[in-house]
DNA sequence: GTCTATATTCCGATAGAC
DNA sequence: GTCTATCGGAATATAGAC
């Protein structure tokens, strides 16, 4: 099963090579002729297994989507204490997403770029059901294990904090002088300092 | 000085519409046409005031850096006390942001795509220097005001906090249910909310 | 299924009249 | 400075041989 190897059926191969050039150049930047180099075939090819670049980048998309947005609700929808969930939640997304961390930016990227219309298809049936965390949020509020907060407002904190190291990679490059080895430890750090940094903030 | 009106210069009213277009398109997606038609002129003349579709890029860009960047340092460069510094910068940053929202994601973007030469000719000089602020907090830590926490890392809690709201908005909407009239109040909570969490959880 | 060759559309850029 | 018309190349997509 080696991902890059020529096992692969042509499909395969080309979803592989659609998800790196989208991915890198977005949908407007990306060229099936790239695409096809990619994968090591030709450009008729791509119109042969999907009609359109149209279509192909819908499927990469939403493949995208698709394995983003459960990585970020299935932690926070478990029966977990609130304290647990948000240390799980933050070690469990920042070592997913160090493998590959241009992810992030190309979901965010297109849902911004996409006509309304294409991202509702896309969502649909995945609108996640966030409901349980809002839940146990306000009832720690109300126990007076947290201080008072909006459920929205903290998830977002914890999903900013998260994310937004990644897709400003070349922002902390400049600020900060880092170089590449010492920007990963700086992010391994966070997947302890995130959660220490939330608990501490809501705790009572 | 109707921002909108026909008593803008030419050139002025080609750097407004290419504004518009480039931050809402990118790069890759902006068409000089567009450009053109939001300014109400045609292709040829685009090209007599900016030699190329790059060159007119690199001018935007480069402004959108500049109006971004010393919008962050400024006030986290100033002498101020950490406290408050944290706290003007949130209500400066957000209110000043709400106004072009669109800003930061556009700058982000760019910076992942375009090749690096291209970024350094823009950044060159503006490199900033926040080593004021380094500094103050690893006094602030020495002296017992706040717990040990990196600098780094306490300034990307902040910068990620201020900012992944704007260029999520379009998940925020997605996974809340909120609506436009709820998403600006959401944001201007947040100018209280955001520098409480930060000191709630670092102060000692 | 896979390729080469070609059609077709689009887009950045220029020429040249006014 | 501003316009219309057009060039030339690039990119998506299709035709047709194998």
């Amino acid at each position: 099963m080696d991902k890059t190897g020529s096992d692969q059926t042509t499909e395969d191969k080309i979803l592989e090579a659609a998800k790196n050039v989208f991915v890198a150049k977005g949908m407007s930047g990306a060229r099936m002729q790239d695409i096809a180099n990619e994968a090591g075939i030709n450009k008729a090819l791509l119109h042969y297994y999907f009609r359109s670049k149209e279509k192909l980048f819908e499927v990469i998309f939403k493949a995208a989507v698709s394995r983003l947005v459960p990585r970020i609700t299935a932690i926070l929808e478990s029966d977990l204490p609130l304290f647990t969930k948000i240390e799980r939640f933050c070690e469990n997304y920042i070592d997913t997403v160090m493998q590959s961390p241009f992810i992030p930016l190309f979901v965010i990227n297109e849902m911004n770029k996409q006509p309304e219309e294409f991202i509702l298809k896309i969502w649909g049936d995945q609108k996640p059901g966030l409901q349980i965390f809002f839940k146990q949020v306000e009832e720690a509020v109300a126990t007076r294990l947290i201080r008072p907060i909006h459920p929205h407002q903290l998830l977002t904190h914890i999903v900013s904090l998260n994310i937004f190291p990644f897709v400003a990679k070349p922002i902390i490059f400049f600020v900060t002088g880092m170089n590449t080895q010492e920007y990963k430890e700086f992010m391994i750090a966070r997947k302890k300092e995130i959660p220490e940094f939330i608990i501490n903030s809501i705790k009572i």
